[in-house]
RNA sequence: CGGGAUGUAGCGCAGCUUGGUAGCGCACCUCGCUUGGGACGAGGGGGUCGCACGUUCAAAUCGUGUCAUCCCGACCA
């Protein structure tokens, strides 16, 4: 390809409205143009990369015995009604109408319609187990697009399906889905980490996801929080990790429930500060609104919440399925207990009766306790009036035992440490790149598929579903592999492998020698650009850079002596060799 | 949806406070010159100042509304 006709246009500065690297690089080196909020145009230069992943994914995925087919992107709403998720999944899923006024949505995941065609195709437990996939663009009507193609709307994504008639084939497959995942990112020059995570919306059991940890404060594109074990091979999404405690005080010594004043004292800390007790003594009360109903969280004072994990406490207690979670408002607090932020607590709660003459007591409220104060003894809760607490609080004795349940969030910085060996836990952040669940019999039970087994009785798939972000996975790799003048493809999926630069056209030596090092490398099938252009040497090198090409070959001035110049883009390294050494060497990178 | 900010040429920005000919750098076109790290000179093209309404003799500038985009919190590949 003549660098003259590739259709690129880099930019000289960075676009404004960019706040990570990898968007900032990917537009301003021509890769990729905004469409509107988390929707972009792939050019040229970036779809070559997207095909270059997809072409891994797809080596690997048939050689997990995974099948592709091709799913519609719209699909019909009554396929999510029988599913169920037509009324849960939220504004995420963009809707629309066709022109008989039938409901449809774009698709931002495909379990319905795979379950679809795994009903009316698979009929016997003797077709099975299958593993279906496809590759294509999802839309997800997000809150807030993001980080170029980090968090778009519409973006590519590999999504497989395994069927099975048993728990233990699903198990097998998974297995050997996450050893292809680890392989996908390694081809493409990521380094990945599997990390325990909540299994979310899309509901099931066990689930992994593939961060590329970030391991930078100063870049906030990786959005998860990652706790991770250097001795073992613990890792965990923060919406699922759990830690082992040091040891703490957990007896308040105060020797009989009372209520105390405790004036202006609006944080666990000033509590402690005012009782002279630690903060581990005293247990911690918030109040969130589920789906418009208050629930009451409990944990230990030095310990903060998980949302997530309160999420699924609720769920595992029978609260149903949830849509909305967050926490009240000091407003909210007043109305439904009378004292406010700070002065909340678990006494005198599912004991008096709701009555018209006094809203402000409340009634039977679902409280959840986190497993940190099962074993306090004689602590401090809020007293549900303004500047009042107890103090000398007993489960059982003062207050009903609650239900318990993990829904702390773990804190590597406080000394926390590795639930499975127990040496030091550590925080970093993360992007996902992949994820693969254990879904069960989820959507099958809901949809009605079924095979049949060896006893000749009706059975649900046991299903797994399995995701690789094509787009994000592009982007981390930039994330990952740039400096101060442009990206740094890995090899595996750079646009092009090389780049050939006379440096001066106009000069016959220059250009002879660059087009025969060209027309060497093309007839190799080595995918290689020649930067025909009539510009400055500076400008072609600034645009190789940031383009990222992995080799330079450069025909300058030394054609004179028999050499050019060689520039490794990720090493920086340059050397000048003779013409053919130059070949010889892209040749050697490439395995040709 | 809540909080904050920004919309002026393809990109990056100034002008707005104090209303009166729409500007700068880069990019683009022509000519010259130059050719190892985003040269230089001369000339040129390109903008409903996000949109609507209002105030005014006059609005990029003031007011109201609206839309879009970005950032901070709840979604996820």
């Amino acid at each position: 390809m003549k660098m003259s006709q590739l259709f690129v246009q880099t930019l000289r500065e960075f676009p404004s409205d960019a706040e990570v690297m990898s968007h900032k690089l990917l537009v301003r080196a021509g890769f990729i143009r905004k469409l509107a909020s988390g929707i972009y145009n792939y050019l040229p230069l970036m779809w070559r990369v997207l095909r270059k992943v997809e072409t891994i994914v797809r080596e690997e995925m048939d050689g997990a015995g995974a099948q592709e087919l091709l799913m519609p992107f719209v699909q019909p709403e009554e396929l999510w009604r029988e599913s169920g998720r037509w009324d849960v999944y939220g504004k995420e899923l963009m809707r629309l109408k066709d022109r008989h006024d039938r409901g449809m949505c774009l698709g931002p995941t495909h379990e319905e319609v795979i379950t679809f065609i795994a009903r009316e195709g698979i009929k016997s437990y003797k077709q099975l187990p299958v593993n279906l996939y496809q590759i294509q663009s999802k839309f997800r009507d997000e809150i807030r697009p993001r980080f170029g193609l980090l968090r778009g709307r519409e973006f590519i994504m590999k999504d497989a399906y395994s069927f099975d008639s048993t728990q233990e084939g699903l198990e097998k497959v998974y297995k050997v889905m996450a050893d292809a995942y680890t392989r996908v990112f390694d081809r493409c020059g990521l380094e990945t980490k599997s990390v325990q995570s909540d299994s979310g919306a899309i509901g099931g059991a066990v689930s992994h996801e593939y961060m590329v940890l970030i391991d930078d404060t100063e870049n906030n594109a990786g959005e998860d929080n990652v706790f991770f074990c250097k001795k073992c091979d613990y890792a965990a999404n923060s919406n699922h990790a759990t830690s082992i405690l040091p040891e703490a005080v957990l007896d308040g010594g105060f020797s009989e429930c009372k209520l105390t004043d405790t004036p202006n004292t609006f944080t666990v800390e000033e509590v402690a500060g005012f009782l002279n007790v630690p903060t581990t003594v005293i247990c911690k009360s918030m109040i969130y609104i589920v789906d418009k109903k208050p629930v009451m969280a409990l944990i230990r004072g030095d310990k903060q919440f998980e949302e997530t994990k309160v999420m699924n406490a609720l769920i595992a207690n029978g609260f149903g399925s949830i849509n909305e979670i967050r926490s009240a408002a000091p407003a909210e607090l007043e109305e439904i207990f009378g004292a406010g932020k700070g002065f909340i607590g678990p006494k005198n709660l599912c004991h008096s009766e709701h009555s018209e003459e006094s809203p402000a007591k409340p009634v039977k409220i679902e409280v959840i306790a986190d497993l940190t104060t099962k074993e306090m003894k004689n602590f401090v809760i809020g007293g549900n009036e303004n500047d009042k607490h107890y103090v000398g609080v007993n489960w059982g004795a003062d207050v009903p035992e609650p239900k318990f349940a993990d829904i702390r969030l773990a804190e590597a910085e406080k000394g926390e440490l590795c639930p499975v060996c127990n040496e030091p836990l550590y925080l970093t952040k993360g992007i996902e790149v992949g994820n693969i669940f254990q879904l069960g019999t989820k959507y099958s039970e809901k949809m009605n598929a079924v095979f049949t087994d060896e006893e000749g009785k009706e059975r649900p798939f046991i299903m797994g579903c399995y995701g690789i972000g094509i787009s994000r996975t592009a982007s981390a790799a930039v994330e990952r592999h740039h400096d101060e003048w442009g990206i740094k493809w890995p090899i595996a999926i750079a646009p092009y492998h090389a780049i050939v630069v006379p440096v001066n056209v106009s000069d016959g030596k220059q250009s002879q020698i660059a087009n025969e090092i060209y027309s060497k490398l093309l007839a190799k099938g080595v995918e290689v650009v020649i930067d025909d252009r009539d510009e400055r040497a500076g400008v072609k090198f600034k645009d190789a850079d940031l383009i990222g090409f992995p080799f330079r070959i450069t025909a300058g001035k030394t054609v004179d002596e028999g050499l050019v110049e060689f520039k490794t883009r990720e090493t920086g390294e340059v050397e000048k060799i003779s013409p053919d050494e130059a070949v010889e060497k892209v040749f050697k990178a490439l395995g040709k």
